[in-house]
DNA sequence: CAGGGATTGTTCGTATACAAATAATTATCC
DNA sequence: GGATAATTATTTGTATACGAACAATCCCTG
């Protein structure tokens, strides 16, 4: 992580200074840190994991929640929006979007289901297959490189760890 | 994480229920399983968190983003916009939005600074020191929540890990 | 001191993320 | 079988998050 001075980047190291960057005293907010707390960690992880993720997919073009709908939706053959937001962790509103854009680029393909009127059932095209069948190999690097500061004997406990906080 | 099944809650346990969810069988991926990817977990743990923070946060509403901020600002007595984003791990577009909002609220106050006309000068008011106190006291209570399904002597460890990661 | 490069803040466009409200439909239960 | 509850998908509004482009200003070097 070392990036110029003067990047654009969303976090500098100044970030990761914690305790005394110059002109920034203690304030009397007594041993918190905010860099140090979870949730500022969790943050900036997924933020590189982000980085990582689009720098590495390339021109495959696809963001981090497009790929896992994309890979559920193969997994399960046919899906329902909601559902497969379910099992992708995303909000009713948020599939939605995701979805409508895998449409858009003829990923996934949406036809009624005469079963019940309310839905629709999705399934992937064939490009969005072949498309799914390479960014697997990709993202398994992307994984890699995500995990890539930590010792190899590290990862797994690390997974380990972050898996149990669901 | 024991939800309803039908929450409109973004991830249901299905989501954890890796390899044989009924109706999804094993698609040729091999042994590429997107939920045990970090990219994904890290994305469901700050998920996590940030729901944990706007339930403990409540009536003082703020966001994640807007509580690091805030915290930023008193920390540094004053700053400049950009330099706060790099300290808070934020986009200058970022940082112009939280900035913004934590302005109309009342809770910084921003002076045109003298020596350098392309800059304001950002300050806490005392409605934003004093929330700040309270919010700090707030996080730690987040942290100790965020971290709670953790053994106490695996937190630390995972802390580690996990700053590892930048 | 002049001119090029860097920095600051803004705006626009796109993509998550979620709460809340809604309409349409299905499921359940009395 | 009919009222009620639940589910599905959509829409709106707000808040990150970032790339890209921009004008204003600063800094530095020749």
């Amino acid at each position: 992580m070392t990036r110029a001075a003067g990047t654009r980047a969303p976090a500098s190291d100044e970030a990761s200074a914690a305790a005394e960057t110059p002109g920034c005293g203690d304030t009397g907010f007594g041993a918190y840190v905010v860099e140090a707390q979870a949730g500022f960690l969790l943050r900036r992880a997924h933020q590189r994991h982000a980085a990582l993720f689009q720098e590495m997919m390339g021109a495959r073009a696809l963001t981090p929640t497009q790929f896992t709908a994309l890979i559920k939706i193969v997994e399960c053959g046919t899906v329902t929006q909601n559902r497969l937001g379910r099992l992708a962790a995303m909000d009713p509103a948020t599939i939605q979007g995701v979805v409508r854009r895998l449409i858009a680029r003829g990923l996934v393909q949406r036809d009624s289901d005469p079963g019940d009127r309310r839905t629709h059932v999705l399934r992937a095209s064939p490009a969005g297959l072949e498309l799914a069948r390479q960014a697997v190999a990709c993202a398994t690097e992307i994984t890699t490189a995500t995990l890539a500061p930590l010792a190899p004997e590290e990862r797994p406990l690390f997974l380990s760890l972050l898996g149990k906080l669901i």
